[in-house]
DNA sequence: TAAATAGTGTCTCTCAGACATTATGAG
DNA sequence: CTCATAATGTCTGAGAGACACTATTTA
């Protein structure tokens, strides 16, 4: 197959390259919470305006790169995050990409896909006026479900088993109290994301072995007697777990 | 700079959509194979070309969306790998985005990483007339060495990292050979990705348990004694093993 | 002192790691 | 028979899971 070099549509000259038709590039955000003991991700209403791509359907919060504003792709998503929900430092990952000829009825286009933790309690009361067009989103009775706009009933899947996969292993869940938490608060956040209750104790010896939180102090629990406070040690450091949560089975 | 509310640029209108100035979007793939015993990764020499970014300098192998041929990303992935390897379906999973305005000096541009293994005994003898500009670069003295083109060192030491640590915990490895192979072979693979040994008997446990090979008869060993031979009962299925190599410690 | 949650102790059984042993084929 | 590697066997200690128990606070 192929009589021409193979390197000959990797190098272009210099004046192609300009020209060069080229997709159209977005960032999306993922933003997962967990309110009134239920996980929920940030979902956008787009416009019903004439014209636009999928009206009325609910998306993932996103937009398109700003060359002029945006430095680089985090800075692009932590921006979009911002806007959204008010939040400057929360838990911000990359997820992926997503990239086709068809996604987008305008065109070929790509999206840098980002993932994201927030506190429930922090919050804002739905920022801004335009309240009717944003909304938390339960995760389990959203995800897999078909009609959302562009690719993102695939993202959004994409995203919600990487949640669960890295809940596992890791000290993600961290990221969805605001600090100081107690340790059955924590344990709490893992048993609502995995759907199952996990061991009390083993759930302190471990957590407590990888060494990631820091006491700060007491607080009042969830009942009549105090809880031991903690805060996550390095913020900007998520801990890999030796060995997974999983039961016996 | 913005008075304007939040949402305002991310649902602009169907005009300013097409005006709006777009990064440049390239794909790039990370290829890996084991040759001599040792790990080793594509490299291409930048063109000397007057006016080319980084004359000289050694790159991963990539290069624009086409957005005429290409249908998704993971689509120009395979072409690319294709043209440079001459291998068809090896193992390809996407490794990430890299994006910002300074990364290519033509201006704001945009790259999808993938990440491929190759069985070295696969390779065409490098691949057409121009063996000069592409080599196998031994990973361990390259990744971490400045002096590559773009942030392509930053990229190689990402995908070294992820190689690492899943080769941990998955069945990746047995995508650097050829089938059928050994058991043997294949710890070897291993092996040679960690940089350490790894407990024959463990490991025979370890992966048969795991339930991902099947039998295909015999074949001659590295040895006198014949060996079993295997071969992957789903390439399109990377397993994940309940718990870690790592030796005590 | 009752109630509710916070926190600790203890037993068991699995399994990875370490190392010893046996099997097989060529020369 | 020797050698080199393939394949299997056995012992042990760490630690996760399961569950019972103690501690602390308010009402």
């Amino acid at each position: 197959m192929n009589a021409k070099p193979a390197h000959a549509s990797d190098q272009p000259t210099r004046a192609q390259d300009m020209e060069r038709p080229r997709p159209l590039t977005t960032v999306d955000v993922v933003i997962f919470t967990v309110l009134d003991g239920e996980l929920k991700v940030l979902l956008v209403q787009r416009p019903q305006t004439e014209g636009e791509p999928f009206p009325g359907r609910w998306a993932l919060p996103g937009g398109y790169v700003d060359v002029a504003r945006d430095t680089n792709l985090l800075a692009c998503a932590r921006r979009k995050l911002k806007e959204k929900t008010g939040i400057a430092s929360p838990y911000l990952e990359q997820l992926g990409s997503w990239g086709s000829r068809d996604r987008d009825p305008r065109g070929w286009s790509a999206t840098h896909v980002y993932f994201a933790l927030v506190p429930g309690a922090d919050l804002k009361p739905m920022k801004g006026g335009n309240a009717a067009d944003v909304r938390w989103a339960p995760v389990r009775t959203t995800s897999g479900q078909p009609g959302m706009a562009f690719d993102h009933g695939e993202i959004l899947e994409a995203a919600v088993a990487r949640l669960l996969s890295k809940v596992e292993y890791t000290s993600l869940p961290a990221y969805l109290l605001p600090e100081p938490f107690t340790l059955p608060q924590l344990q709490r956040m893992y048993e609502v994301i995995l759907d199952r209750p996990v061991d009390k104790s083993g759930f302190r010896t471990r957590t407590l072995a990888a060494d990631f939180l820091e006491e700060v102090g007491q607080v009042e629990g969830d009942a009549n007697r105090l809880a031991l406070a903690y805060k996550m040690r390095d913020r900007d450091r998520v801990v890999v777990f030796p060995r997974t949560f999983s039961p016996r089975g």
